[in-house]
DNA sequence: ATAAATATCCCATACATATGGTATTTTTAG
DNA sequence: CTAAAAATACCATATGTATGGGATATTTAT
């Protein structure tokens, strides 16, 4: 038998979920509550949910410093996000912070059903735009690859001061002159856009250049 | 009518699912190859798949050098793993070499229709204990946080000298003189072992901070 | 072939940074 | 309560950095 909570601030929707779940025969629902505060009021130790239904726009704490609280006390538990919210911000927020599964609303209650079974199982499951979501995140990495605007010479440059380089390091290690370094600076500030050396290592360490 | 192809070296599963694809009336399979090279000399700028079935263990090229090239050729196909492989590294190397899918060879024949419809559609699918992987390694970054050596203003100059601020700059937002400026920096230094500003930009933006 | 871009170098200067030392007040923890 | 840690502040000084100007050779592309 699966123990699953559901904190949802929609009277209508916590309730029906309520009713849904406890229609099912191999799980029930005996706390629903309409915010993460009231649900901790009533957590104790012996009766801890399996599964977690979790909306992220809630009165007082959202939803997701929920997961943050309920995964530190209770690891254990499952958390499976149920949101409106299908930004790319929530969703990566609400993954890190520990839950395991995020639906959006649409989905009809036997996907819920199926979700809770499979989180339950130590699986995951997303609604198939937040998957895509997800999976973009991969690529993104590798997609953005706009061509540098830096020659190789400026790369190498850059190169030194993100290893913590000064010019005069970078001079010697290049065999060319401290001026030399100093010029190639300006370019690169110039066609960056920058005016120091902090943004250019940021720019480089993600990925700009 | 969404064309399917499949590359799967294993003739029994591949007519298998050939056969399941064209008794399907809202999907047709005209392709289906057991290698990525032989699907390559297949095909044609006329009939392009929308959505690929691909295998990893492949004779040859691998399914997931079998990605890239097709990504790279025809951006707008999907691609769908079907493999038994399971560890995260086959699934984060499919995934950044752009597969929108990741299914386990143990998915029922519904299941694989589903997922093809579900990328046409512009999601994502993933069965259930890749999709736990996927998220476990958004949860791994924030899991390794080490307790940050700094103290709270310790971590505000830090802040100030990632987003390229000058001393005097993090100074007056910080309502401090520029000798305290200087003085926490010269304690973050000795804390952090590191002899100048870029060193600490690359910890905080790498997350040691 | 010629213009543009790149790589090299120099001068000058205001300001910023790194590093040493010292010292007071406030906060935190044993 | 008391010692340690943190936050504040100042002085001094050698280097480093940012920015302006300019110059010349080499390479690249039209």
């Amino acid at each position: 038998m699966i123990q699953v909570a559901i904190i949802e601030d929609d009277q209508v929707i916590r309730e029906g979920i309520e009713e849904y779940i406890n229609y099912q025969p191999e799980m029930i629902c005996d706390s629903a509550k309409e915010s993460v505060e009231s649900f901790l009021a009533i957590l104790n130790s012996e009766n801890i949910p399996d599964v977690i239904l979790m909306d992220i726009g809630l009165p007082g704490m959202s939803g997701i410093s929920g997961i943050k609280i309920l995964k530190e006390k209770h690891p254990q538990i499952n958390i499976l996000m149920f949101t409106v919210y299908h930004d790319s911000h929530k969703i990566f927020q609400s993954l890190c912070a520990g839950a395991s599964g995020y639906l959006l609303k649409n989905v009809p209650f036997p996907e819920i059903k199926k979700a809770i079974e499979i989180v339950h199982d130590g699986g995951s499951l997303m609604s198939p735009q937040i998957a895509r979501k997800v999976i973009d995140h991969f690529q993104e990495n590798k997609k953005k690859t706009k061509p540098s605007p830096l020659t190789e010479k400026e790369k190498e440059i850059v190169l030194g001061l993100v290893d913590g380089l000064s010019y005069k390091m970078i001079a010697q290690e290049g065999f060319i002159s401290l001026e030399t370094v100093r010029s190639h600076i300006k370019n690169i500030y110039k066609k960056l856009h920058v005016h120091c050396k902090a943004e250019v290592i940021k720019k480089s360490l993600s990925g700009e250049i």
